[in-house]
DNA sequence: ATGCACCCTGAAGTCGCTATAGGGTCAAGA
DNA sequence: TCTTGACCCTATAGCGACTTCAGGGTGCAT
């Protein structure tokens, strides 16, 4: 398989495919006569794994701890669980931040009439000494 | 006032306004004998702007727009309304993201018995063909 | 004169890709 | 056989918004 088929397959754009090839995350394939990376149905399946991970808001560095670890079918699932439990607990500062910064914004996008900047409330807030 | 003092007063890091008088953002200011920069009162208005408009999740490019716009205190401030809502819809985006990506981690922590790797539902859950 | 906190510039590094330049490979069609 | 076109290769630079680093200079107190 060619680097374009597997990047069909995954949903991923060829230039990523090799990225992830020299970041370590996935093996160098073997290659054609003509120095085509060729895959074989492992790569596919890493870079699933990958690519899902990826999806689910994991940073590179835990998807590489999560590949080392879901290597070992005997270890345990600890660490897997903690690293899950930090991208859950990020997920949760950035979602407070989101919705601060929301109300915030739509606070003064509420109170302003939109006429000129002089009395625009959002520019207002944005000002260091209030009018 | 120096750049440190600047810096504490705007709780901005030194690198940080350097690097907004680079950007253009922030005007160069006088320098001292000693070529140190000495910022004026405007300067600390200024840089208080930007800050509070990162700090609502503006881009820096916005931030550009705004200051530009701020200056024209006769302009209609219609455009400053269009920056923020673009700014509402990127949050509105960001939460659903977000929403659904915790959803998902939960739900497959909460599956989790922590065990080994082998019958973790987390690993699991990334890997490409189930168990 | 020495130490220390602060300041300077310029360049490189961060993350996770994406884009660009400049080429090579390979199968199909004229 | 030649050419077209889709695909592939490497190496390098760019993105946003900074941060870090290397290698110095300044200014004040002891």
């Amino acid at each position: 398989m060619k680097i374009g088929d597997l990047a069909k397959l995954t949903e991923t754009r060829v230039e990523t495919i090799r990225y992830y090839e020299a970041e370590g995350l996935l093996p160098a394939p073997a290659r054609s006569r003509g120095n085509y990376r060729l895959y074989e149905t492992a790569h596919l399946h890493r870079l699933s794994f990958i690519r899902r991970s990826r999806d689910l808001g994991f940073t590179l560095d835990q998807v590489r701890a999560l590949l080392r670890l879901a290597d070992d079918r005997s270890g345990s699932c600890a660490e897997v669980d903690r690293i899950a439990a930090a991208n859950v607990a990020e997920i949760d500062r950035k979602l407070a931040d989101l919705k601060a910064l929301r109300a915030e914004l739509v606070r003064h996008l509420d109170d302003c009439c939109a006429t000129t900047i002089d009395h625009c409330r959002i520019i207002e807030a944005l000002s260091p000494q209030p009018k």
